[in-house]
DNA sequence: CGATAAGCGAGACGGTACGTCCAGTCTTCCA
DNA sequence: TGGAAGACTGGACGTACCGTCTCGCTTATCG
């Protein structure tokens, strides 16, 4: 089972490099609708249809360069089921957070849920966009759903609850006020939430782990 | 206190209706991004400048009529604290889904957010755009909370919690569905939601009517 | 029998002015196909969309252009008719001279058609372009063809010519040695010319003025 | 004196032959500017290189490829100049007339001068194209030049005339009529233009031979 | 009742990005 | 070295929309 042998002059690979990050600088600086494929045509040193070549649209390239810039967010088992998922919310919180004020006036306190809402919109704009971007958030949150799998094999969670509304539960109420009511994310918010689905899910408060 | 009198000529409010009537079809029809003034102006035979007059910007108007067409969400205390959150929250859903559809190949069998992501994206860019999705979502979230503090007002829910970080949860998980996984939102979902939510929340289960 | 009264904004003259005077010098620097769309906006301080509401492309704009810079040749009858048609061909045949250089190294001292060709060529490539051309000409030519038939009226030219044929004889060398031979047409060129081509048209050669 | 022993694999022929034959298709097809390099490689499954290598430009290709298309015009010699040059040109004007329809709608009756027009500024726009055409040119009218030096010979033309001169007159006309006026160039005349030539040249109408 | 103010339809305007197209060059591997 | 494949630079083209502006006209209220 060999690679298929490709014919032909391969892509170059230091123009993907040169692309992303000059993309990236780009999106900081500017913001999402600000953001110019000839600009990062010329910053990169490449030529428009080089651009075009590796991704069909402007949309295609920033959910592209988001997927890539996302952190993996990592997940620790502690055995301390509350603990660990204040942890990993509080991580995602922040990544969020960051992504708000990526290309608008630092000064500005705005309560904008920036790239993130562009790219939920790019995701509904192109089905394949969708995709990947589906794709994406199934790839990350396989950890923390593994997570609370385990809590429940080892009984700290009530065996009739299903992790993936667990989870909905977790993640939507942070993308709900990112997204759409506009309400701060805060790590004391992270902790009540937290603490607030674990209880009907019959985790003994806060004594798992003894 | 009267009006106080305003001089020129009055606006139209036939121009009004035309317009918004004409955007609504024409919003349906195209979708959100394909949706251009230019043509709401020709189709409502109003000059362009009508539009502007009255709304700021594409965004402004887009936002004031899916506002406008925003159902009201009646919500029923019955008591049955469960059942009347599922049937709200199934409204919601079921409104949800309408919007998924707007403007797109009915036959394709997409999972797009549709017109919500732009919306929501909308909000993003221009801070007055993004006040008037919050209120109106404020607006409309009141009912609902004004229903869970009633309900434990009345012991059916554990005094600790917090009703906004319980409707955060039952709220963002439906959004978080439509704007990121995709996941399908039907009634049984809606059914097993409510039920988790309020497990945790010191409700007597199915009980509480009695 | 009214002007049909203009409504909406009307278009800027002065917008028209500086597009065709700046569309001009960028012509003579660069030449025909090196002459860009964009520069031609910029320089003129003036949308893009400008230009294409006028012309809808860059043939349509350059030809109307040629149209305008076009000088007026004048046709003198003075009754000597070799006199008048040398006269009027030198003045053709100086013009097309001029337009040869356009746009190119002045030191490079090719034979080349330049403008001229490429007009050719943009008529051939749109109809439109096209009668837009054979407009410009047959207007330019009306004179010198009355010229000819003035002068077989008087008995200066034999009754059974065409005026038409005879002058395609005359203007067609000129543009065949231009277009295609890229042979030089001097004045002692086109004095041989006329004599010829009289010659053969009952004209007494060198005595009708006597 | 051998041919200097070319080293490394020798071009292919057969390349030539498919490639000339895909532009020639791809020309009628299409016209001269919607004729891409691109699909003149896909078609004759060769690679883009080695078009180049052969020919510097496109304009270069589709100049060689005309020349070779040419066909070749015969001249006779029977004595009756009038109708030895009237066949001549009928045979040049038939070919025209042919290259004009070129890549465009058969239907769309035009007046366009199409192929011959672009190639007239292929030669304006490159110098060697411009050679490379005036040799073709030069190459085709040795003959009917020579045509009309013989009949000065044997005095049926008077010995003033310039044979250059007489021909551009003759050549002209149709060229002038295809490119410029858009005039029909048809069987009759022709006949009357080279009537009206030779009347003035000393020619006996219609009776040289005898 | 005439002056003044604003709204309106029409449509041009500046601005700006997008995505497309194509010419001509370069790189890789294969014959 | 030639050739096939196909990526690369470069740069113009024409399109699409947004939000603004300029006309000439209409419809109100105010003095």
């Amino acid at each position: 089972m060999t690679t298929p042998a490709r014919r032909g002059r391969p892509r170059s690979e230091n123009a993907d490099v040169r692309i992303l990050e000059e993309a990236h600088a780009l999106l900081v600086e500017r913001g999402y609708d600000r953001f110019a494929m000839d600009e990062v045509a010329v910053r990169a040193a490449v030529a428009k249809s080089t651009l075009y070549r590796r991704w069909p649209t402007k949309d295609h390239l920033l959910v592209a360069l988001v997927a890539k810039i996302q952190d993996e967010v990592p997940v620790a088992d502690t055995g301390d089921l509350r603990h660990d998922l204040s942890v990993y919310l509080t991580a995602i919180a922040t990544g969020l957070d960051r992504m708000r004020r990526v290309g608008r006036d630092q000064t500005e306190q705005d309560r904008s849920a920036g790239v993130v809402a562009e790219l939920v919109a790019a995701a509904a704009r192109h089905p394949d966009v969708g995709d990947v971007v589906r794709n994406l958030f199934a790839r990350r949150n396989a950890l923390p759903l593994a997570l609370l799998d385990r809590a429940r094999e080892r009984g700290a969670l009530a065996p009739g609850t299903s992790s993936e509304v667990l989870f909905d539960q977790l993640a939507g109420a942070l993308y709900y006020r990112l997204l759409v009511t506009g309400a701060p994310i805060g790590a004391d918010y992270v902790e009540e939430l937290v603490g607030q689905v674990l209880a009907g899910s019959g985790a003994t408060p806060h004594s798992e782990g003894i």
